[in-house]
DNA sequence: TGCTCCATGTCAGTAGCCTGACATAGAGTG
DNA sequence: CACTCTATGTCAGGCTACTGACATGGAGCA
């Protein structure tokens, strides 16, 4: 029952996968309230911040699959709060826009999650702020780039 | 099809989803061919460095709920790799320990989680990857802090 | 034009995890 | 001993996201 003071928490992995959990606890507390996902949330703030984008694009930008995406998109659409035209304009890309519905259900989310954010960075100064922005960006640049040289052979 | 050179990018938060997102792919992708899971990777490591540790100690420290930990120390048992006393020999607590299959097991998934990590951290010196920890373990306190102060009320 | 390659959208099936609820065992208190 | 509080293990049901597979549309090349 004692706090674990193995050297799991001398781990960055798992250190990051317990800040990433806390995070995900914390923004799911402040949005179930409002009848909202993660991913939900993240959807409509991408759209918001970049009108347009395909279900695919938003996938990659919520870090899920297209399949799960699409999925959300289509109950998202029956609940008015985005709208995609109903043949693709160009292609097979099918360009997202928010609704008036849709903008205010994410003015409400965003200010709760820009709050849980801001709980999480409150122990921090700017140095810190802009250090912890510097390490993930490289942590995240040196995955994908083993990932290509490892993984999926060519590219 | 651009990069999104939204602000998202200097976003912690988003910053932290993604290097978690990025983390978790790679370790799937090295556990996989060994049929593992991450939460089954993570339940062997941590038995490992605390033998006989709980259910539900094991499902805080994989950060899952106890229900999804039961369901995968079944599988395990199974599969013979943990063993757990039909009893418990005090209370209702089932101390689990690996078996000799499972600590098998988890050199192979222990060597391959650890290059993962090796790579994440490939970018960054020693001073930074102090830092790292230091800075994860503010934002994690710092979320889990607020957390009891503003959601389940007394303490 | 015809071919290859890639990305997108979609359908089907599966797996992992979650919430809700219940009974039980120990500690603390009177 | 009786009562309360907490923590654990468990069962039931549902939801989210995933893997696998397929057809379509555009870009590049001969």
């Amino acid at each position: 029952m004692e706090q674990p003071g193995v050297d799991l928490d001398a781990s960055v992995g798992y250190l990051l996968k317990e800040a990433s959990s806390a995070l995900r606890a914390a923004m799911e507390e402040v949005l179930r309230p409002l009848g909202m996902t993660v991913t939900h949330y993240s959807c409509l703030e991408l759209l918001a911040q970049r009108p347009g984008l395909s279900g695919s694009e938003l996938a990659r930008g919520a870090f899920v699959t297209r399949q799960s995406m699409n999925v959300l998109l289509r109950s998202l659409e029956d609940q008015g709060q985005v709208t995609r035209p109903a043949a693709a304009p160009v292609g097979k890309v099918l360009p997202t826009r928010l609704t008036d519905d849709g903008r205010a259900l994410l003015a409400q989310a965003s200010a709760a999650v820009r709050a849980v954010e801001v709980r999480m960075l409150s122990g921090l100064d700017e140095g810190e702020r802009a250090s912890a922005l510097r390490l993930l960006r490289t942590m995240v640049r040196s995955l994908h780039d083993d990932a290509r040289a490892d993984g999926p052979p060519g590219g």
